[in-house]
DNA sequence: GGTCAACATGTCATCGATGACATGTGGCAG
DNA sequence: CTGCCACATGTCATCGATGACATGTTGACC
């Protein structure tokens, strides 16, 4: 049952090793009559090299690491993994994926599995703890955050969540809308440690206001909700984003428009609008994020989509050069826009 | 940069490799004293075992691979090979994925890649060509197919989409419904080559057509529409979903309720229905199937759930149990089960 | 006091690929 | 005719863990 081996091709082809070694990189002296039946062993046997023992001798596994959260909740990180794993694919790499689901002990484990199989790299989409990390560090493992804000002392490639932020609060302003409200992650709840660098929830609650006071528009405190995106605990539902919604609906002067900065608090927000009878987006508008749900909800939303293959693809690059160069590169943030579909509208009525 | 080897311990701890083995794996004859001083030096070194020369000396790499489908699309496969891995992980085994995407010449590819990478055994969750798999019974390397039925010349683990079905028909008639439209996956269309055994399309169409029959229905060909479940190269929105169900709304004598064998499509009808401004429940029920989408659908949806964790940690078991016994043990079929959530309501009207 | 078993530890070949190095040929320039 | 280089191929240590096997030390029992 055990696969071929080089030496088995050898020995099929009466030469040595390093004369098969030297066919398959094709590097190195070999004669035309030697190479075709060295080839011709090869597709005898269906020979096909051993990863393990390659990665063994070379000291390199032609695999990478990627940490990342609620895998099962959030397609976000299922695009940006498999994203980064094409990439990894077009150079003669695979990933591991881990999903520490939010809990820091479980990235530990995660981390030390990835380290026992010796990937070249990890690739954090969400990283939780600093002392984790530093595991990697220590082992000499390059490791390369994406999404995420600089935030555990990792080289990172940001979204620029600022420019599609404010490309939807324009969009808004300009259909008429001035009560706006925002749903959204908060801050202080999913960042426990402090960072010199803004997180992702800061630069989206940020660009809210800066549209706000853009448009002339004084902001409203009861008109921002702060929370988690999902609770994993619970499933992962847009529980949140119903309940958040159901509050604004029933407050006096209910808004006009909502800014919900996940897809999954969008499509909770739809639920609740639903719910109360009122309809998208003739009565209300709805602004999401990430463009992950948004093909798929009634309606179709309107979002700020974020350049999830990119990110994907750059993470593996980036992470690349590391292994190869010793140093991480810089990447400039990718930018984040507004895809328009069903979900905004015109804001006609006062209430 | 290189982390430490089991030499560099047993150096330290002044002893010999065996020794170091022998602590480690707690088996053999090892003093108190020297196991203490080999303890003391595995953590001072933070000493990791390499997973990538175990692999080689034992011939096992501890590592499966999980071939699946439209990842981004489709969070049902995301959910099994979840689950598969986090079984994996509590057996000392990491999952490769590979997403094939339909395309029979990447499930090849990423077969090759399995090979080489010495994977224990493959998980197919969506298997496309036979003559594929072939590749990994020729390198002796168990493959098991996931919810799938036996299609391609390998054993399998497979869902009952026969109960979860009858349950949702049962339902819907229950609640007084009589015209109710079918919308899934069409068996010619999916399945290219022949299986003595049926297809999940023609289980799913099977119950339909047994749910009408046990409530006196007569099927109408008009209330039955085939097709694909999604276009991965369209992005895989539920656009399917959305023409069928617009297609049955223009009918002169338009169904009560709707059965949509995937939430995907289900998804779609959703989306189809709100346009036409008719109102889910009250107007006309619908009926999904996987729960996967269903928590974030407006209404949330009545759906068929299939039984995504149990497949995907059966799945890495029995594929276990392939690993070490040689010979894949048959595992029953896993049921599917109705989730009632908001998509269905008493038929009142009658158009 | 000799024998045997339990205890304690060390040596070394092995897994498969790789690449530095060694060896060996032929031809052509000087 | 010598020297050198392009060409062609082979040998072998190495990567790190493992486990079969060898060696060596007690102590207890007959």
């Amino acid at each position: 049952m055990k696969s071929t081996t080089l030496m088995e091709v050898a020995q099929r082809a009466g030469v040595s090793t390093a004369t098969v070694a030297r066919v398959l990189k094709s590097n190195g002296y070999v004669s035309n009559e030697t190479k075709d039946r060295v080839e011709a062993a090869i597709k005898a046997t269906g020979y096909r090299p051993n990863a393990v023992a390659r990665g063994l001798r070379q000291q390199r596994s032609f695999t990478i690491g990627h940490m990342l959260t609620a895998i099962t909740v959030n397609p976000f990180f299922v695009n940006v993994a498999h994203w980064a794993e094409e990439e990894a694919l077009e150079h003669g790499y695979k990933t591991f994926l881990f999903n520490h689901n939010g809990e820091a002990d479980r990235e530990r484990r995660g981390i030390e599995r990835f380290i026992e199989r010796r990937v070249d790299a990890v690739l954090f989409t969400n990283a939780i703890a600093g002392e984790n990390i530093a595991l990697l560090t220590e082992a000499g493992i390059p490791a390369l955050q994406l999404e995420r804000i600089r935030a555990v002392g990792v080289p990172s490639i940001r979204v620029d969540n600022r420019v599609g932020a404010l490309q939807a609060m324009r969009h808004l302003v300009e259909l008429g809308h001035r009560r706006i409200a925002f749903v959204g992650g908060d801050h202080k709840l999913i960042h426990r440690g402090e960072s010199p660098y803004p997180s992702v929830e800061q630069e989206r609650l940020g660009a809210y206001h800066e549209g706000l006071a853009a448009a002339g528009i004084a902001a409203d405190p009861d008109y921002q909700r702060l929370g988690l995106y999902y609770s994993i605990a619970e499933g992962g539902s847009g529980i949140e984003g119903y309940r958040h919604t159901m509050a604004l609906l029933d407050l006096p002067n209910r808004p006009t428009a909502i800014f919900a900065t996940c897809d999954i608090l969008a499509a909770g927000a739809l639920q609740a609008i639903y719910e109360r009878g009122l309809r998208v987006p003739n009565d209300i508008s709805v602004v999401g994020f990430d463009d992950t749900l948004a093909v798929n909800l009634t309606p179709q939303l309107t979002t700020v989509a974020q350049p999830m293959e990119e990110l994907g693809r750059a993470g593996f690059r980036t992470a690349l050069a590391a292994i190869e160069g010793g140093t991480c590169p810089e990447v400039a943030p990718l930018p984040s826009r507004l895809v328009l579909r069903r979900s905004t509208a015109i804001a006609t009525h006062t209430n």
